[in-house]
DNA sequence: ATCTAAAAGCAACAATGTTGCATTTATGTA
DNA sequence: TACATAAATGCAACATTGTTGCTTTTAGAT
């Protein structure tokens, strides 16, 4: 899956390097959530610092996002990338399960259209939901 | 305005401090939303473990919330201390603004309705709104 | 006034984020 | 293909935040 990987890459103007081909195809494989920790502990070859860059330019230049996080720790998920999606560059709901600790885009789910007080405007909306997932239950 | 702060602490049970009463005095002067720092900054004579554990002790007495961000460094809003107030233990929404940084609590405002796939149970729902306020437009 | 559990202060360490700089590498061009 | 150059990497160093253990101080009950 090397091949999706590199195509993601050149579409957004990124060399091509071991360390960027390794992580985004980690989350096209994975199709999850993970952490800077994450990333370090699968792909030992490469310094922290390495990942920590390639992750913000990944972010940069639109492939992932960022999801906010109570505990402290970034994590960080792919944009949908398929052209036809409505949540490519949009709103994005993440459920975040009690038990386990995993986190998961719904990227299918839409965002509820929200109202803000007069004079407020909004650019972006992430509605995070706790619960249980499916596999604890 | 320490006796409105000094109510909360007795009516959660937890001893008067001097730290305590400044940090709760602190949230319900502001009526915004505050990193440990900007606590340590504003009250330079305690040590910044002993406001850490304040923070740590109201939250889990259930004086404060904390507020998931996705910079990593935890916020706290105190919750609406009204008996009557629908959002007390409730969900609830928050708005950042890109510009001053700035994030408040937007306690009058409901949260909507969210569906979840099959399998997936709901307990919590943040709901973060990134745009501008009304001071920055 | 005394007692005791709780809180504060201090030192130490862990985890994560961040930057500077020398070296290596990807990629466009001759 | 070889070369030039800007970009990426690895490494060291440091900043910030989170966290714990332990001793001293203190709030609140008796
Ligand atoms: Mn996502
Ligand atoms: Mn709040
Ligand atoms: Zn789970
Ligand atoms: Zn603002």
């Amino acid at each position: 899956m090397s091949e999706a990987s590199i195509a993601i890459l050149k579409f957004h103007n990124l060399r091509i390097t071991d360390c960027r081909v390794h992580v985004v195809k980690h989350f096209l494989e994975g199709n999850g959530v993970y952490s800077q920790r994450d990333l370090e502990n699968k792909y030992r070859q490469y310094d922290r610092v390495t990942i920590y860059r390639t992750l913000n330019n990944l972010l940069q230049a639109g492939v992932l996002h960022r999801i906010p996080n109570e505990s402290g720790m970034a994590t960080y998920g792919l944009f949908d990338q398929s052209s036809t999606s409505k949540h490519r560059f949009d709103n994005h709901i993440h459920f975040k399960c009690n038990r386990c600790g995993q986190i998961e885009c719904l990227d299918d789910r839409e965002v509820p259209q929200v109202s803000v007080p007069k004079g407020y405007s909004v650019e972006r909306v992430n509605l995070i939901i706790d619960g249980t997932c499916p596999s604890c239950t």
